[in-house]
RNA sequence: GCCGAAGUGGCGGAAUGGCAGACGCGAUGGAUUCAAAAUCCAUUGGGGUAACACCCGUGUGGGUUCGACUCCCACCUUCGGCACCA
């Protein structure tokens, strides 16, 4: 037989390998991309007979202009998956689209006088161009872009249901703005006081906004347990929607404002008799009424510079609290004591009530406050070997109550709830729950997005536009100016329209929607892409969604996650769906960073293309999704790209050699050695890719291959095994490198796509080996290996074991005390000095 | 500050109570070549030995266990999230 050296050699390689050509990745790929895609082996018809549905959807991107690494990251993942769940037999939907509303495009025509529409359009051309390349198995028949109209439509359409249904509703308030995009923005994509898109520090605006009633959904939002997804997530979820339980109760300032009463709330109603002032947030509408005469230039300069102050500034713990005093006095009900009201900003008026009791004992905030102010700091919960003495901190934890009258004594848990259970009975306040949780405010001062299907009218008011006048069409060719003003409000032929109940001209809501809400319902268009007089047809949605497997990244957590749960929840109570939660199971892939850093265009760049140009397609997937485990993310380097190219470049030649070399039947050893590989390799691929761990699946298939190569080497396998070995390892490369491992299937005598195949399956009894290795440890340290039969009783093993060379060398003059017998893996002896 | 995840060779990582370092990169030596590239073979945690033996080794310190990368406690570092939420 031929050994390596030689049947490498040009002239025998030739001969016994039959005139194979090298992997040339450029060769292969686009030819399988255009066949696939013309023959629609991805197109996943509704039903199959035979077969369960699996809806395997990954978040779709924003098309920013090209498909950046980060993206082969997340997609070659998922396209992965989706294959593989193909190959377990289900009827896969995995589609793809374009998440194609929002401000780049707009800058983009600000900065280089592009047109939004054109822009967009040609960066999705481009991304097309680059799934494709990736070879993707996206059913593209479904493909769904939000910026057509026969898509944002539908925004509309369920804007209106929400409408109709008191979820969507115009309130004024303060709004969180980014004065660089020049659009208000929803509290989730603030971070850190910042715009989450451009990190400008935000400010606050007073403007009438639409919002969507998410908080009624809130108690419901927290209910997780039936989902498959992260804790991380759950748990950021819960924290964002943040539910506190507590006592309202009000202050009475009816000496200063008649009839009045601040209303505070707390989650410490215990330490009420230990409250020595109160504090308004610098938005509270009782400031006014309030504030002394000689009080008030120093309030309203407070007030003022409040407001300009940003949200970064406003929000920073690091900063000292500050306030003022208004000269007015609120009466705590439970002793009657008359307190000072004060103004302070580190009191937020968008949560809670927008004013909280002062009690400096007992909270760190209020304790730094009353010190800088000089308040009166009050004990009303005793730490428990309190000698009487003066706090240097707020003590938080629970403990005694005193100074709280007739609740003295009493334990302060058992206070809260006695406490509260006075207040509620004489009417001073209600135990009540608050959330972290705001209203979704979906307005934007933007033009490319969707807009807002509403018309003012000066006699009718606010109107809505009736369903069968959907699409309120974005206007083409529109005027960007350099004031940053959404072109809608100054486009007339837009701006201007009749009113749909009176007739009479009436102006149109400039406003756009938030683009979250394009992805909060974009799997249900995905299950149902066609119908154009209804949002969706109901058969085919529950064919499909709940989504089986979703695939996104964690920056998602509160925003998409969060308003997409919540958009489900109010579909199904308007009836369009039947189901609770949009996606069962959640995968968070990681983040791909490059010299640890996050790769950027400018500062870190990554362009796919050359990689692609250089080794392939299928070789940077599967480079991708070999640096680790897929939902911990990676560190690109360019040196290790070679060992992919060069297993792939293995596979290429051991599955074209020349089975004609090979015998029809080979030694019993080598026979049962090929079969115990090629099924534990099976076995180990199907358990690792079902859990997304395609480096240690790509592992197991690289000992395969050598293995492979080895048996042929030898000529001691059968020309049948060797043959059946080489399919299996192509049905297993076919979800991680697509190409490639078509190829080979056409050129090893297959007709039809691997990718219409199904996995191999796997016999436990083949695996099994007839002889094992047993590990032998004293005292826990290895000190010798006996080669023993699989079926060994435990008797014979220990008494094999002492024999050992090595084993027996450290028993000698050692009493046995105990004996360890792992069946399988090994053997431990302890032992003691005789 | 609070919550969460992670820390393993020169590097990416594997092993989740049972032989630490699978697989790959890189490196070293060899084969092939006029030469190089490519490819193939071998070695590759540290110390130690002629070779064995043996000793050390999974961020640090303690604990549980016959046995700990794995479980528990404390700490350090890194990353992510939240952060005046009353």
């Amino acid at each position: 037989m031929t050994t390596t050296g030689k049947s490498r050699s040009g002239a025998e390689g030739g001969e016994s390998r039959g005139n194979v050509d090298r992997y040339t990745p450029a060769d292969i790929e686009k030819k399988w991309q255009t066949k696939w895609e013309a023959d629609g082996i991805y197109q996943a018809p509704d039903h199959v007979e035979g077969k369960e549905n699996y809806f395997s959807l990954v978040m779709f991107p924003y098309p920013s202009g090209d498909i950046h690494m980060g993206h082969w990251f997340q997609y070659s993942g998922s396209d992965a998956y989706a294959r593989f769940k193909r190959m377990q037999g289900y009827n896969v939907l995995h589609p793809q689209g374009f998440d194609s509303f929002g401000l780049p495009a707009e800058n983009a025509a600000i900065e280089r006088g592009a047109d939004p529409r054109e822009w967009t359009y040609s960066n999705i051309e481009n991304s097309r161009r680059q799934f494709r390349e990736m070879g993707a198995s996206y059913d593209w028949s479904r493909e769904l872009v939000t910026s057509d109209p026969d898509y944002y439509k539908w925004n509309q359409y369920w804007f209106l249901q929400f409408y109709k249904n008191g979820l969507a509703y115009r309130e004024n308030g303060q709004a969180n703005w980014c004065p660089k995009d020049q659009t208000t923005l929803a509290n989730e994509q603030v971070k850190d006081g910042a715009c989450e898109r451009c990190g400008t520090a935000v400010t606050r605006r007073a403007m009438p906004q639409w919002f969507f009633a998410i908080t009624k959904y809130a108690d419901e939002l927290l209910e997780m347990d039936s989902l498959d997804w992260p804790e991380k997530i759950k748990t950021m979820q819960r924290n964002w929607i943040g539910r506190s339980t507590g006592t309202t109760i009000g202050f009475d300032v009816s000496e200063f404002a008649p009839g009045e009463k601040i209303e505070t709330f707390t989650t410490r109603i215990d330490t009420v008799f230990g409250v020595t002032f109160v504090v308004l947030a610098p938005e509270h509408p009782l400031i006014e009424k309030l504030t002394q005469p000689d009080h008030k230039a120093a309030v309203d300069a407070y007030v003022e510079n409040a407001a300009r102050e940003t949200e970064i500034d406003r929000t920073s713990t690091e900063r000292e609290k500050t306030g003022v005093a208004t000269g007015a006095h609120c009466i705590n009900p439970l002793n009657g004591e008359r307190i000072p009201v004060l103004v302070g900003d580190y009191v937020l008026a968008s949560y809670g009530t927008g004013a909280v009791m002062g009690v400096p004992a007992h909270d760190a905030r209020d304790f730094v406050f009353a010190k800088k102010y000089d308040l009166e700091i009050r004990v009303v919960v005793s730490p428990p070997d309190w000698d009487g003495r003066e706090f240097e901190d707020a003590w938080i934890p629970a403990g005694t109550q005193v100074n709280s009258g007739e609740f003295n004594g009493m334990s302060s848990i058992d206070g809260k709830e006695a406490i509260a259970d006075k207040i509620e009975s004489n009417g001073w306040g209600t135990r009540t729950i608050t959330y972290h949780l705001r209203d979704w405010l979906i307005s934007r001062q933007r033009y490319w997005g969707t807009p807002i299907p509403i018309v003012y009218c000066d006699d009718c008011g606010t109107v809505p536009v009736p369903e069968h006048e959907l699409p309120v069409r974005l206007p083409d060719k529109v005027r960007f100016d350099s004031d940053g003003r959404s072109p809608l409000t100054k486009d007339t032929s837009f701006l201007n329209t009749e009113c749909p109940d009176c007739g009479k001209p009436a102006k149109r809501e400039t406003d756009t929607l938030d683009t979250f809400v394009c992805s909060s319902w974009y799997h249900l268009r995905f299950a149902s892409p066609n119908p154009d007089e209804d949002p969706l047809e109901v058969d085919q949605v529950s064919a499909w969604v709940p989504v089986a497997a979703y695939q996104g990244g964690a920056e998602h957590a509160v925003m998409h996650l969060l308003y997409s749960r919540f958009f489900n929840k109010a579909l199904r109570d308007l009836k369009f769906v039947e189901f609770d939660e949009p996606y069962t199971k959640l995968t968070n892939q990681g983040m791909l960073t490059k010299d640890g850093g996050k790769i950027s265009k400018r500062s870190n760049p990554l362009p796919p293309d050359p990689v692609v140009e250089k080794h392939g397609a299928d070789t940077l997937r599967c480079y991708l999704m070999f640096l680790g485990p897929w939902d911990q993310g990676g560190d690109w380097s360019d040196s290790g790209i070679n060992g992919i190219k060069r297993w792939l470049s293995r596979i290429w030649d051991v599955a074209q050699r020349d089975k004609s070399k090979l015998g029809a039947s080979g030694s019993e050893d080598a026979e049962r050695g090929l079969a115990r590989i090629a099924h534990a390799t099976t076995q180990r691929v199907l358990a690792d890719m079902d859990v997304f761990k395609f480096n240690t699946s790509i592992a197991a298939l690289m000992e395969f291959t050598t293995a492979l190569m080895r048996s042929y080497e030898s000529g001691d396998v059968s020309a049948a095994s060797w043959r059946a070995g080489i399919d299996r390892l192509l049905l297993h490369t076919a979800p991680l490198a697509p190409h490639i491992a078509e190829e080979l299937w056409q050129r090893t005598g297959h007709t039809g796509s691997i990718h219409l195949e199904l996995n191999p399956a796997f016999d436990e009894s083949l695996i099994a080996m007839d002889t094992i290795t047993l590990a032998v440890q004293v005292q826990g340290k290895l000190r010798d290996q006996i080669e023993v039969p699989a079926d060994i009783a435990q008797d014979a093993a220990i008494e094999a074991a002492k024999e050992a060379p090595n084993v027996m060398r450290h028993l000698e003059g050692m009493l046995i005390v105990k004996e360890i017998y792992v069946p399988g893996r090994l053997i431990n002896i302890v032992v003691r000095p005789a």
